[in-house]
DNA sequence: CTGTTAGCGCCTTCAC
DNA sequence: GTGAAGGCGCTAACAG
């Protein structure tokens, strides 16, 4: 059984009242009584249990965070980031991933209200009609990232629509005529909150090239690219992220196709993994670091203050490799 | 406000013990009771407060993991893993980083410890005098990964030394004279706990080569590098993981030093993101996913029974690249 | 079957 | 300065 504030008290033949005052600073209390229950605090080896104490208090000093998985880098970055500005200001992480699945997504918000986390930063694939009021329903600060889910729950993010359009006239400018665009299956609209992927989608589709374009948004993206003469036509290869973008080279190698004299390669994230890569990919750029600090930031005022979350839109910038 | 089960008694005309009843449904109970509590809570929102239940209960359902941090894959694959056996077992997790700081280290176990953890997963740098008591005397169930801490305390990981003794033998067996053997400062010993690494280095001294071995353990091992003509001896560079390796792969690749005609390099721990790399790295494999699995599966069990945790040899193996 | 009640450990108000 | 006591929300033992 672990020491409580009651055996201290006990120990020093004073009240829980007092303990509580010397342990914690608060009132008046004597000098000699406060060393006393110091030192029996330490010599017992007491630690506060904070459970007890946020149930009384009602703050749990916790921030939920749901993000799909930790496979890709830009959530495993996001998290350590955010773990490190958390600890900052006192709080204290609670981590759980959906898998890209809706419904474990619920499970994993309502766990967290449950047990009572303070706020919660929220990375959705839940597209139901009231899916945004269910979660306003909590009434508990909350921050959306990567895919926005109403324009009444703050988001922070890149402008995606307007990075990808970017992407696309870099491309443009760099004479190419045919872009093969690659994107997870925006068929997933149906069944899922996409929202970034869709924006990036948009924002390519403000280009138009000399020939046609070619949207891939197949799981098997891969296979698709097999039945394309990608030697045609100047052709450059645009993905909707990096991890696409990987998978893209590592064919391209098997298939001794040149990078970038015979076709393009681009990206979208910018992951640390990169500078690894052969030949260096050309990507867009985003401060990950930012977004993670910008989210526990609002958070926490959220939480001591009831102000309102603002959105925030995080700057891009294209990062010129050798892939095109 | 949020809605206790006193609500739901009030608007139900029913006991708060009955309301306990239905929601948890222990005991006996009138069905129409039951359905009408039910109802109600499902009208007014009801969410159980886990707080509450844990401090009631002595148990908040809760693992701590305690990790380096996320950038090495090793751990972000690990954590995933680890979630989500943890929430197949109605287990949580608790979240935090230490960066190789061994004070936050500490912090940061007391924080579990004060949050009531039921148990916790700890990979330490510590390597103070009575660390291991220190740990044991918070009395919860703990496994140790990556570092060993003390004979005392379950240690889940491969046999590194025995791991890289069959490395070395390996790029031995391959022909080469020489190896380049590139590690973390294995000084840090008289600052932090580096088990694994002493492990693995220990591991590479049973091997003798015909010529002389090298050793870096600097953390400028790439300005080390430089000092060497490495294109004597036939000469293969050990890293003593991954991460190593790709920096010592983009070294040479900037020097145009062709891998492996020219030189060998090896890993160790063969991370997800080196099937991106060329050439394809030989490397020391491990099942991360069985390590997350073991951990849970004897943290949970050693919750729930005091069994005592048996410590577990995970089994590696050669990975054959193309980079010697 | 159901109501009452006593805590879990902590904080906080109210008296003295 | 200090003690006594109530209560955060839930569970569980005990009555009835």
């Amino acid at each position: 059984m672990a020491v409580t504030i009651k055996n201290i008290a006990d120990a020093c033949n004073v009240s829980r009242g007092t303990v509580d005052r010397a342990l914690n600073n608060r009132g008046k209390i004597k000098p000699e009584k406060k060393e006393l229950i110091l030192a029996t605090a330490k010599k017992l080896g007491y630690k506060p249990n904070y459970i007890a104490r946020s149930l009384k208090k009602g703050k749990t000093n916790t921030i939920g965070i749901i993000v799909f998985n930790l496979y890709n880098e830009f959530f495993s970055s996001l998290i350590n980031y955010m773990e490190v500005k958390a600890k900052e200001k006192d709080y204290h992480i609670d981590l759980a991933l959906t898998h890209y699945d809706k419904d474990i997504e619920k499970k994993c918000v309502e766990n967290m209200i449950k047990r009572q986390v303070d706020g919660l930063i929220l990375c959705s694939v839940n597209n139901e009609k009231d899916y945004s009021l269910w979660l306003q329903n909590f009434n508990i600060p909350l921050i959306t990232l990567a895919n926005k889910v109403s324009d009444r729950i703050p988001y922070i993010s890149v402008d995606n629509k307007l990075a990808m359009k970017d992407a696309a006239q870099f491309v443009h400018n760099k004479g190419y005529n045919r872009i093969i665009y690659i994107s997870p299956p925006l068929a997933y609209k149906s069944t899922h909150n996409i929202y970034a992927l869709k924006q990036r989608f948009e924002g390519f589709s403000q280009i138009n090239m000399e020939h046609k374009s070619i949207i891939i948004d197949s799981k098997d993206y891969i296979r698709e690219l097999e039945t394309i003469n990608i030697l045609e036509h100047k052709t450059v290869i645009l993905c909707s992220s990096d991890i696409y973008a990987l998978e893209v080279l590592n064919y391209l190698k098997e298939k001794k196709i040149k990078i970038p004299s015979q076709v393009g390669v681009m990206g979208f994230d910018n992951i640390n993994m990169l500078k690894y890569i052969e030949p260096h990919l050309t990507t867009v750029s985003y401060p990950i670091e930012q977004i993670g600090a910008i989210a526990i930031d609002s958070i926490s005022k959220a939480i001591e203050s009831d102000d309102k979350i603002q959105n925030v839109v995080i700057k891009h910038k294209i990062i010129q490799g050798e892939s095109l």
